[in-house]
DNA sequence: GCTATAATACTGTGATCACAAAATGCGCTA
DNA sequence: TAGCGCATTTTGTGATCACAGTATTATAGC
């Protein structure tokens, strides 16, 4: 499928983008899919021999990263992943209901039968992966499912303020996961595309957002890994 | 009132913040407040010149308030003050809306005498801008107030997000203002707080997205400064 | 053995240097 | 005079250096 001719060298198209550029790229997935633990402190330096550059490049990335709220930055400068309390987690999956639902609403009447057709892959994937008990090809499936709605929303603000979320609480959702014996409820995602293809935006809106908020209460109620505070104790 | 004594030098506390923090504020402020004009480039090496610093922390605070998404950066690098299409800003202003009306409701239950009485403070500066058609005092007043009373719901991810949207609907705003003859409805902002002080939190915040709703349609339908594009022709 | 102190290493911050790509301006030609 | 091509400058990007504050650790004293 790959490799055209001409040397087959398996280097993608050589991405010609900035250093800082694919570093943010690869941290930002490593945050989101929940690979650093809480109170883990990233150095410049540190990060920058891991990546094999300067230290300069992987400056511009954690600032960045610090700026969208995907890590924390304690007074003496030194950036941390985020350890997330109850309270905040609370906030953030609330306010991903509220605009998770009206991006849902919005996606809705843009969403066509090849669209459908895709997103009905992404929800067998999902379900696939709950029954296989695969935390990482469920976070993968349930953010293509979910972003794949939200793109048809056309509205670029709305989806970086939910990306922002979703940065914010994937931290833990990869910890919290571990925890739980069967996470989520694997037939959401097919009401919602029902509800969809029937035309009921609204309706689908308000089972995508119950089930966040569901969820949201399930991990409350179950788990004991939460931490006490933000910025104490990062041992 | 200030100084103490020993030395009464004019120096305020002489904020040990580093540099880059203080130039992150000041940018901040000026974009806020609309003292670029959309189009604008700047360059690290510019602005550096400009606050007689070196580049290095110039590139901070640009980079940084490119991923708040206060500034834009094209393809090539340059970053620029962002040229708010029609379509942004009513995206910008209807989240306005839904997060605002979110923050209020939070907020009223917790807004007690003292800080009502501070609020009136903010909404009669405001009402006297408007009378005196002074766009610096209005904004200034209008954020006082605002944020007076959404910091009250004690929910820092929320009231990020607001910021966000502040500073992406800032740069017009001060540019908008200019060409409306009657800016906003002054007694809105009394009808808020009244509904406020009676514990109906609810009207309140009905009030007050309802307020940002028909700024914005008084906005789109007046005014002829609109750009055709974000990312297009920059001259 | 424990604590206090001093020395060391670490880390964030800022400055300067170097390089390549893009934009700009100028001159030449048709 | 308009269009094209080249040279200069600007500008983003990355690397290295220097410094100050902090945390850590080792050591000496009680």
């Amino acid at each position: 499928m790959a490799a055209k001719a001409a040397g087959a060298l398996p280097v993608v198209p050589l991405s010609h983008e900035p250093l800082h550029e694919r570093l943010h790229a690869a941290l930002w997935e490593a945050i989101v899919s929940g690979q650093f633990v809480p109170g883990q402190k990233l150095t410049v330096r540190g990060v920058a021999e891991a990546f094999g550059t300067s230290p300069m490049p992987v400056r511009a990335s954690l600032s960045r990263l610090v700026a969208e709220g995907a890590l924390t930055q304690n007074p003496n400068g030194t950036v941390i992943v985020p350890k997330v309390t109850r309270d905040t987690f609370s906030e953030v999956m609330e306010l991903r209901a509220v605009l998770e639902k009206r991006a849902t609403i919005l996606a809705a009447p843009n969403v066509g039968q090849t669209d459908l057709a895709q997103l009905r892959e992404s929800a067998l994937a999902l379900r696939e992966a709950t029954k296989n008990d695969d935390i990482i090809a469920y976070l993968q499936a349930n953010r293509a499912l979910k972003f794949g709605i939200y793109e048809h929303a056309h509205s670029p603000v709305l989806l970086e303020l939910i990306q922002n979320l979703w940065l914010k609480a994937g931290p833990m959702l990869r910890r919290l996961a571990n925890d739980l014996p069967n996470m989520g409820h694997p037939e959401c995602p097919d009401h919602v595309l029902q509800y969809i293809e029937r035309g009921s935006g609204e309706a689908a809106a308000e089972v995508l957002a119950a089930d966040i908020l569901t969820g949201m209460k399930d991990i409350l109620s179950s788990t004991t890994v939460w931490e006490q505070a933000d910025g104490e104790a990062r041992g």
